[in-house]
DNA sequence: CCTTAACTTCACAAATTTCTGAAGTCAGCG
DNA sequence: CGCTGACTTCAGAAATTTGTGAAGTTAAGG
């Protein structure tokens, strides 16, 4: 039923290790899966959550799109597919290794709750959208009054988004310090 | 293709004004069909989306499963659906009316913003998630405090999107009166 | 330049989701 | 108490979304 790509286990039949550390697997693997699951949940496509959810579990933060489809099992066209779609929404950023022509994506650990917030782009969509409505419906009617007051809404609610962000930025600076 | 439940036409051939006033139907079904698609491409079913938005551009704010299939020209079955969906997460409210045994679906106007932030219980879950995968991948390995910020940032967020709603909803009293 | 590794794109099969018609269920009314 | 209107549930058809294999592309390395 999957086409096998790359084994899980090492020749011996024991489960090893991934990287250079104690990591377990099979532990990683439940809460990727896990995780993923939420993400879905939420709206986000299964593989690009699949693939979110093992970056930000990876020990560097940045995984091959071999280590990808080796990890989660799938083809390198489902990886590719996935990794359009997390660039397209800045949740994930592409870099060229040095020498070899592999590339890596990367979660950037800060630059991804950008992405949740930077629903900017959408947040003026929206409000685009609901111009439209109070104007077909007349400002004066009921229907075009509460439309109204949802394109209020989305108005505020992307100016205080701004300036949460920017407090968490500092929040995030303080706690963690300014590592990347 | 569609089951044909009952027409948007009147016998005469004419357009004619849905309610008591001047409403385009057209205009109005565009709307309706358009922040459906946004709302759709935000994640929710097309369905629920589609009867919300409905509802938002409705004259009194509230419709009946007979109105909504009407407009929509969808069956009963489907509206049935999205109606549930959508009170489940609190964005509509079911009210009988007073008569007869026919219901009515209403958007409360303030009580459907609450739900937009009323992840609430998904931030929660989404936390326990994370908590679990720190604990899993160790809270001094690379990829635990990776999961470590991005669990502080849903923390944060929690807490800010509450006191960001209050002062909306002191925002909103401001301009738009107390009314529901 | 030719080879080859490392993606990407595309057509299609499989899985999933969505909606419908038909068969309930449940209350109000006569 | 049975009828009827107004939903709800459910099985299955239709549409949509996902993911695969296979056939490109592109550029590093000989």
């Amino acid at each position: 039923m999957n086409g096998d790509y790359t084994r899980r286990m090492t020749e011996s039949g024991a489960v090893e290790r991934e990287q250079g550390n104690g990591r377990d697997p099979d532990a990683v693997s439940a809460f990727v899966e896990g995780f993923a699951a939420q993400l879905v949940e939420a709206g986000m496509q299964r593989m690009a959550a699949r693939v979110f959810a093992a970056l930000l579990a990876s020990d560097a933060g940045a995984l091959s799109s071999a280590e990808l489809g080796e990890q989660l099992q799938v083809s390198p066209a489902a990886v590719s597919g996935a990794v359009r779609y997390l660039s397209q929404v800045h949740m994930v950023s592409r870099e060229r290794e040095p020498g070899s022509r592999r590339e890596r994506y990367r979660v950037h650990s800060d630059q991804w709750y950008e992405a949740l917030t930077n629903r900017d782009a959408i947040l003026k969509r929206w409000g685009q959208t609901l111009r439209v409505g109070v104007d077909s419906l007349g400002a004066e009617t009921p229907g075009g009054q509460r439309i109204a007051e949802t394109l209020a809404f989305f108005e505020y609610l992307e100016g205080e988004l701004t300036k949460l962000m920017e407090r968490w930025r500092e929040e995030r600076a303080r706690i963690f310090g300014e590592s990347s």
